[in-house]
DNA sequence: GCACTAATACTCGGATAAATGCTGTCCGAGTTATCATGG
DNA sequence: CCATGATAACTCGGACAGCATTTATCCGAGTATTAGTGC
Protein backbone atom coordinates (compact mmCIF):
# COMPACT_ATOMS: atom_id res chain seq x y z
CA UNK A 1 0.00 0.00 0.00
CA UNK A 2 1.32 3.54 -1.11
CA UNK A 3 -0.21 6.43 0.05
CA UNK A 4 0.22 9.82 -2.53
CA UNK A 5 0.64 12.98 -0.98
CA UNK A 6 -2.28 14.33 -1.80
CA UNK A 7 -4.07 11.92 0.84
CA UNK A 8 -1.97 12.55 3.43
CA UNK A 9 -2.05 15.55 3.40
CA UNK A 10 -5.99 15.63 2.80
CA UNK A 11 -6.14 13.20 6.10
CA UNK A 12 -3.87 16.11 8.01
CA UNK A 13 -6.83 19.06 6.91
CA UNK A 14 -8.95 16.71 7.64
CA UNK A 15 -8.75 15.72 11.25
CA UNK A 16 -7.14 19.12 11.86
CA UNK A 17 -10.66 20.27 10.89
CA UNK A 18 -12.09 17.82 13.33
CA UNK A 19 -10.54 18.72 16.27
CA UNK A 20 -11.58 22.61 16.06
CA UNK A 21 -15.12 20.48 15.33
CA UNK A 22 -16.52 22.99 18.34
CA UNK A 23 -15.32 26.78 16.71
CA UNK A 24 -18.08 28.64 14.89
CA UNK A 25 -15.31 30.01 13.15
CA UNK A 26 -14.13 28.48 9.79
CA UNK A 27 -10.34 27.42 9.84
CA UNK A 28 -7.82 29.15 7.51
CA UNK A 29 -5.81 27.11 5.15
CA UNK A 30 -2.73 29.25 6.25
CA UNK A 31 -3.64 28.19 9.97
CA UNK A 32 -3.42 24.27 8.86
CA UNK A 33 -0.24 24.90 7.14
CA UNK A 34 1.56 26.76 9.76
CA UNK A 35 0.68 23.85 12.30
CA UNK A 36 1.25 20.72 9.94
CA UNK A 37 4.29 21.95 7.86
CA UNK A 38 2.02 21.40 4.79
CA UNK A 39 2.66 23.71 1.22
CA UNK A 40 -0.30 25.99 1.19
CA UNK A 41 -0.46 26.43 -2.36
CA UNK A 42 -1.16 22.43 -2.86
CA UNK A 43 -3.56 22.48 0.28
CA UNK A 44 -5.89 24.89 -1.83
CA UNK A 45 -6.32 22.10 -4.53
CA UNK A 46 -7.10 19.75 -1.92
CA UNK A 47 -9.47 20.72 0.19
CA UNK A 48 -11.13 21.85 -3.28
CA UNK A 49 -11.14 18.08 -3.68
CA UNK A 50 -12.72 17.65 -0.65
CA UNK A 51 -15.31 20.33 -1.43
CA UNK A 52 -16.28 18.80 -4.10
CA UNK A 53 -17.09 14.92 -2.46
CA UNK A 54 -18.93 16.84 0.18
CA UNK A 55 -16.59 15.95 3.36
CA UNK A 56 -15.31 19.38 4.26
CA UNK A 57 -17.56 23.11 3.34
CA UNK A 58 -16.13 26.48 2.95
CA UNK A 59 -17.11 30.21 3.46
CA UNK A 60 -15.63 32.95 0.76
CA UNK A 61 -14.49 36.37 1.67
CA UNK A 62 -12.46 37.74 4.75
CA UNK A 63 -12.95 35.46 7.96
CA UNK A 64 -13.62 32.99 6.00
CA UNK A 65 -12.40 29.28 5.62
CA UNK A 66 -12.77 25.68 5.99
CA UNK A 67 -14.80 23.50 8.32
CA UNK A 68 -16.34 20.01 8.24
CA UNK A 69 -19.50 19.45 6.06
CA UNK A 70 -20.49 16.25 8.00
CA UNK A 71 -19.63 15.52 11.99
CA UNK A 72 -16.89 13.48 12.17
CA UNK A 73 -18.28 10.12 13.52
CA UNK A 74 -19.34 9.71 9.52
CA UNK A 75 -16.43 10.00 8.09
CA UNK A 76 -13.70 8.06 7.09
CA UNK A 77 -10.08 7.65 5.77
CA UNK A 78 -11.86 5.68 3.14
CA UNK A 79 -14.25 8.92 2.11
CA UNK A 80 -10.86 10.77 2.03
CA UNK A 81 -9.13 8.72 -0.11
CA UNK A 82 -11.69 7.81 -2.66
CA UNK A 83 -12.63 11.68 -2.92
CA UNK A 84 -8.88 12.69 -3.56
CA UNK A 85 -7.41 10.05 -5.60
CA UNK A 86 -11.08 9.45 -7.33
CA UNK A 87 -13.07 5.98 -7.49
CA UNK A 88 -12.14 5.22 -11.53
CA UNK A 89 -9.32 3.98 -10.41
CA UNK A 90 -9.00 -0.24 -11.13
CA UNK A 91 -6.97 -2.30 -8.59
CA UNK A 92 -4.87 -4.43 -11.22
CA UNK A 93 -5.78 -2.79 -14.84
CA UNK A 94 -3.01 -5.34 -16.44
CA UNK A 95 -4.57 -8.69 -15.10
CA UNK A 96 -8.30 -7.48 -15.88
CA UNK A 97 -7.10 -7.07 -19.47
CA UNK A 98 -5.82 -10.26 -20.03
CA UNK A 99 -8.49 -12.04 -17.69
CA UNK A 100 -10.65 -12.79 -20.92
CA UNK A 101 -7.65 -14.41 -22.55
CA UNK A 102 -6.26 -15.72 -19.37
CA UNK A 103 -7.80 -18.04 -16.64
CA UNK A 104 -4.69 -17.14 -14.35
CA UNK A 105 -5.50 -13.76 -15.25
CA UNK A 106 -9.15 -14.14 -13.65
CA UNK A 107 -8.26 -16.00 -10.60
CA UNK A 108 -5.88 -13.90 -10.09
CA UNK A 109 -8.10 -10.54 -11.11
CA UNK A 110 -10.43 -12.06 -7.70
CA UNK A 111 -7.68 -12.41 -5.26
CA UNK A 112 -6.37 -8.93 -5.80
CA UNK A 113 -9.68 -7.12 -5.30
CA UNK A 114 -9.89 -9.68 -2.21
CA UNK A 115 -6.84 -7.82 -0.83
CA UNK A 116 -7.89 -4.49 -2.00
CA UNK A 117 -11.32 -4.91 -0.06
CA UNK A 118 -9.92 -5.92 2.74
CA UNK A 119 -8.11 -2.53 2.72
CA UNK A 120 -10.39 -0.21 2.00
CA UNK A 121 -12.19 -2.42 5.04
CA UNK A 122 -9.39 -1.52 7.16
CA UNK A 123 -9.60 2.11 5.95
CA UNK A 124 -13.65 2.51 6.06
CA UNK A 125 -13.26 1.79 9.87
CA UNK A 126 -11.37 4.23 10.89
CA UNK A 127 -13.22 7.46 11.29
CA UNK A 128 -12.45 11.17 11.93
CA UNK A 129 -13.80 11.23 15.61
CA UNK A 130 -11.55 8.32 16.61
CA UNK A 131 -8.15 10.21 15.27
CA UNK A 132 -9.89 13.68 16.46
CA UNK A 133 -9.92 11.89 20.09
CA UNK A 134 -6.39 10.55 19.96
CA UNK A 135 -5.15 13.45 19.23
CA UNK A 136 -6.71 14.95 22.57
CA UNK A 137 -6.39 12.17 24.33
CA UNK A 138 -2.82 11.09 26.32
CA UNK A 139 -1.35 7.57 25.03
CA UNK A 140 -3.34 4.99 24.26
CA UNK A 141 -6.02 5.86 26.64
CA UNK A 142 -9.61 6.88 24.29
CA UNK A 143 -11.92 9.10 25.72
CA UNK A 144 -14.86 9.21 22.72
CA UNK A 145 -17.49 6.74 23.63
CA UNK B 1 -4.97 -0.36 -3.86
CA UNK B 2 -3.17 0.35 -6.83
CA UNK B 3 -0.60 -2.69 -8.20
CA UNK B 4 1.97 -1.61 -10.68
CA UNK B 5 2.40 -3.46 -13.28
CA UNK B 6 5.70 -5.39 -12.92
CA UNK B 7 3.70 -7.01 -10.01
CA UNK B 8 0.55 -7.84 -11.56
CA UNK B 9 3.42 -10.19 -14.30
CA UNK B 10 5.38 -11.16 -11.64
CA UNK B 11 2.00 -13.12 -10.12
CA UNK B 12 1.04 -14.04 -13.35
CA UNK B 13 4.60 -15.64 -14.15
CA UNK B 14 4.37 -17.26 -10.32
CA UNK B 15 0.93 -18.84 -10.38
CA UNK B 16 1.57 -20.05 -14.31
CA UNK B 17 5.26 -21.91 -12.68
CA UNK B 18 2.68 -23.30 -9.72
CA UNK B 19 0.93 -25.16 -12.58
CA UNK B 20 3.49 -26.99 -13.79
CA UNK B 21 4.97 -27.85 -10.55
CA UNK B 22 5.10 -31.36 -12.03
CA UNK B 23 6.77 -30.76 -14.79
CA UNK B 24 10.76 -31.75 -14.56
CA UNK B 25 11.90 -29.38 -16.89
CA UNK B 26 12.00 -25.81 -16.30
CA UNK B 27 9.50 -23.19 -17.89
CA UNK B 28 10.82 -20.61 -20.47
CA UNK B 29 9.79 -17.14 -20.60
CA UNK B 30 8.35 -17.43 -24.10
CA UNK B 31 6.34 -20.16 -22.86
CA UNK B 32 5.13 -17.92 -20.08
CA UNK B 33 4.73 -14.77 -22.31
CA UNK B 34 2.78 -16.86 -25.25
CA UNK B 35 0.19 -18.20 -23.01
CA UNK B 36 -0.42 -14.84 -20.97
CA UNK B 37 0.46 -12.23 -23.35
CA UNK B 38 3.06 -10.61 -21.46
CA UNK B 39 6.04 -8.70 -23.10
CA UNK B 40 8.78 -10.63 -22.76
CA UNK B 41 11.77 -8.58 -22.65
CA UNK B 42 10.18 -7.22 -19.46
CA UNK B 43 9.10 -10.29 -17.83
CA UNK B 44 13.03 -10.91 -17.67
CA UNK B 45 13.93 -8.03 -15.50
CA UNK B 46 10.93 -8.57 -13.19
CA UNK B 47 11.55 -12.79 -12.78
CA UNK B 48 15.07 -11.52 -12.37
CA UNK B 49 13.65 -9.88 -9.19
CA UNK B 50 11.74 -13.48 -8.02
CA UNK B 51 14.92 -15.05 -8.34
CA UNK B 52 16.96 -12.87 -5.97
CA UNK B 53 13.70 -12.35 -3.62
CA UNK B 54 14.13 -16.63 -3.41
CA UNK B 55 10.82 -17.39 -4.71
CA UNK B 56 12.12 -18.51 -8.01
CA UNK B 57 15.03 -20.66 -9.51
CA UNK B 58 16.61 -21.02 -12.42
CA UNK B 59 18.73 -23.48 -15.01
CA UNK B 60 20.51 -21.47 -18.30
CA UNK B 61 21.24 -22.90 -21.25
CA UNK B 62 19.67 -24.65 -23.71
CA UNK B 63 16.47 -25.91 -22.20
CA UNK B 64 16.74 -23.98 -19.40
CA UNK B 65 13.77 -21.48 -17.94
CA UNK B 66 12.53 -21.10 -14.60
CA UNK B 67 10.68 -23.29 -11.82
CA UNK B 68 9.46 -21.84 -7.99
CA UNK B 69 12.20 -22.60 -5.23
CA UNK B 70 9.72 -23.20 -3.16
CA UNK B 71 6.66 -25.51 -2.77
CA UNK B 72 3.54 -22.87 -3.85
CA UNK B 73 2.03 -23.69 -0.19
CA UNK B 74 4.63 -21.97 1.27
CA UNK B 75 4.42 -18.73 -1.54
CA UNK B 76 1.74 -15.67 -0.80
CA UNK B 77 1.19 -12.84 -2.98
CA UNK B 78 2.50 -10.65 -0.04
CA UNK B 79 5.84 -12.56 -0.66
CA UNK B 80 5.49 -11.51 -4.67
CA UNK B 81 4.79 -8.06 -4.39
CA UNK B 82 7.23 -7.53 -1.89
CA UNK B 83 9.93 -9.03 -4.14
CA UNK B 84 9.08 -6.89 -6.71
CA UNK B 85 7.75 -3.60 -5.11
CA UNK B 86 10.82 -3.47 -2.81
CA UNK B 87 10.30 -3.72 0.95
CA UNK B 88 11.72 -0.01 1.56
CA UNK B 89 8.82 1.55 0.67
CA UNK B 90 7.34 3.49 3.39
CA UNK B 91 3.53 3.54 3.66
CA UNK B 92 3.01 6.89 4.18
CA UNK B 93 6.12 9.02 4.05
CA UNK B 94 5.03 12.40 4.41
CA UNK B 95 2.90 11.91 7.34
CA UNK B 96 6.06 9.98 9.11
CA UNK B 97 8.22 12.32 7.72
CA UNK B 98 5.84 15.37 9.99
CA UNK B 99 5.33 12.93 12.85
CA UNK B 100 7.94 14.48 14.89
CA UNK B 101 6.38 17.96 15.37
CA UNK B 102 2.81 17.32 14.56
CA UNK B 103 0.73 14.94 17.09
CA UNK B 104 -1.74 14.69 14.63
CA UNK B 105 0.56 13.09 11.84
CA UNK B 106 1.65 10.87 14.30
CA UNK B 107 -1.98 9.40 14.95
CA UNK B 108 -2.18 9.44 11.24
CA UNK B 109 0.59 7.40 10.53
CA UNK B 110 -0.17 4.59 13.10
CA UNK B 111 -3.74 4.58 11.50
CA UNK B 112 -1.97 4.38 8.01
CA UNK B 113 0.17 1.51 9.06
CA UNK B 114 -2.71 -0.37 10.44
CA UNK B 115 -4.90 -0.26 7.17
CA UNK B 116 -1.50 -1.48 5.60
CA UNK B 117 -1.42 -4.51 7.88
CA UNK B 118 -4.65 -5.43 6.83
CA UNK B 119 -3.83 -5.37 2.93
CA UNK B 120 -0.47 -7.46 3.41
CA UNK B 121 -2.19 -9.70 6.10
CA UNK B 122 -5.30 -10.31 3.01
CA UNK B 123 -1.86 -11.12 0.64
CA UNK B 124 -0.39 -13.41 2.96
CA UNK B 125 -3.30 -15.72 3.01
CA UNK B 126 -3.53 -15.93 -0.68
CA UNK B 127 -1.04 -18.81 -1.67
CA UNK B 128 0.03 -20.05 -5.06
CA UNK B 129 -1.36 -23.64 -4.41
CA UNK B 130 -4.82 -22.17 -4.10
CA UNK B 131 -4.70 -20.03 -7.28
CA UNK B 132 -2.86 -22.92 -8.80
CA UNK B 133 -5.77 -25.32 -7.37
CA UNK B 134 -8.67 -22.61 -9.07
CA UNK B 135 -7.42 -22.35 -12.42
CA UNK B 136 -7.66 -26.26 -12.35
CA UNK B 137 -10.81 -26.53 -10.18
CA UNK B 138 -12.57 -24.56 -13.01
CA UNK B 139 -11.61 -26.96 -15.89
CA UNK B 140 -8.94 -24.74 -17.79
CA UNK B 141 -8.28 -24.96 -21.61
CA UNK B 142 -4.47 -24.68 -21.04
CA UNK B 143 -1.80 -27.48 -22.53
CA UNK B 144 1.02 -28.43 -20.88
CA UNK B 145 4.27 -29.12 -22.93
C1' DG C 1 -24.03 58.92 12.82
C1' DC C 2 -24.59 57.05 8.15
C1' DA C 3 -23.65 55.83 3.40
C1' DC C 4 -20.19 54.85 0.34
C1' DT C 5 -15.62 53.46 -1.21
C1' DA C 6 -11.19 51.36 -0.92
C1' DA C 7 -8.29 47.98 1.06
C1' DT C 8 -7.64 43.46 2.64
C1' DA C 9 -7.96 38.61 3.31
C1' DC C 10 -9.64 34.63 1.88
C1' DT C 11 -11.45 31.02 -1.42
C1' DC C 12 -11.94 29.43 -6.43
C1' DG C 13 -9.96 27.22 -10.39
C1' DG C 14 -7.25 26.58 -14.33
C1' DA C 15 -2.59 26.69 -16.50
C1' DT C 16 1.86 25.16 -16.11
C1' DA C 17 6.31 23.14 -15.01
C1' DA C 18 9.70 20.28 -12.60
C1' DA C 19 10.46 15.80 -10.67
C1' DT C 20 9.75 11.22 -10.17
C1' DG C 21 8.66 6.71 -11.19
C1' DC C 22 6.74 3.34 -14.33
C1' DT C 23 6.89 0.66 -18.52
C1' DG C 24 9.16 -1.43 -21.88
C1' DT C 25 13.17 -2.10 -25.12
C1' DC C 26 17.93 -2.99 -26.53
C1' DC C 27 22.26 -5.02 -26.39
C1' DG C 28 26.12 -7.65 -25.05
C1' DA C 29 27.75 -11.47 -22.20
C1' DG C 30 27.58 -15.95 -20.07
C1' DT C 31 25.90 -20.84 -20.03
C1' DT C 32 24.35 -25.28 -21.62
C1' DA C 33 22.05 -28.75 -24.70
C1' DT C 34 22.08 -30.37 -29.28
C1' DC C 35 23.86 -31.48 -33.64
C1' DA C 36 27.24 -32.08 -37.23
C1' DT C 37 31.70 -33.72 -38.42
C1' DG C 38 35.83 -36.24 -38.53
C1' DG C 39 38.66 -39.90 -36.76
C1' DC D 1 31.18 -45.52 -31.97
C1' DC D 2 33.39 -41.66 -29.79
C1' DA D 3 35.45 -37.11 -29.30
C1' DT D 4 35.37 -32.41 -30.60
C1' DG D 5 33.80 -28.16 -32.09
C1' DA D 6 30.07 -25.20 -33.96
C1' DT D 7 25.50 -23.64 -33.34
C1' DA D 8 21.35 -22.45 -31.20
C1' DA D 9 18.55 -21.39 -27.30
C1' DC D 10 18.21 -19.64 -23.06
C1' DT D 11 19.29 -16.81 -18.89
C1' DC D 12 21.86 -12.67 -16.85
C1' DG D 13 22.14 -7.81 -16.03
C1' DG D 14 22.81 -3.15 -16.88
C1' DA D 15 21.68 0.96 -19.69
C1' DC D 16 18.30 3.79 -21.58
C1' DA D 17 14.34 6.19 -23.72
C1' DG D 18 9.33 7.36 -23.77
C1' DC D 19 5.43 8.13 -21.18
C1' DA D 20 2.36 9.10 -17.39
C1' DT D 21 1.63 10.55 -12.90
C1' DT D 22 2.71 13.14 -9.09
C1' DT D 23 3.76 17.33 -6.83
C1' DA D 24 3.67 21.41 -6.53
C1' DT D 25 3.68 26.64 -7.98
C1' DC D 26 1.76 30.79 -10.11
C1' DC D 27 -1.66 33.95 -11.38
C1' DG D 28 -6.01 36.02 -12.16
C1' DA D 29 -10.81 36.23 -10.58
C1' DG D 30 -14.60 36.15 -7.27
C1' DT D 31 -16.34 37.22 -2.52
C1' DA D 32 -16.99 38.99 1.99
C1' DT D 33 -15.21 41.51 6.01
C1' DT D 34 -13.12 45.67 7.62
C1' DA D 35 -11.29 50.24 7.71
C1' DG D 36 -11.49 54.78 6.09
C1' DT D 37 -13.73 58.99 4.16
C1' DG D 38 -17.01 62.43 3.15
C1' DC D 39 -21.59 64.17 4.01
Amino acid sequence: MRLSAKVEYAAIAAVELARRIGSPDPVRIRGICEAQGVPARFLVHILLQLKAAGIVASTRGAAGGYRLARPPEEITLDDIRRAVEGPGALVAPVTTELAPRSRVATVLATAWQEASDAESAALASIKLSDLAARCRGAGDTMYYI
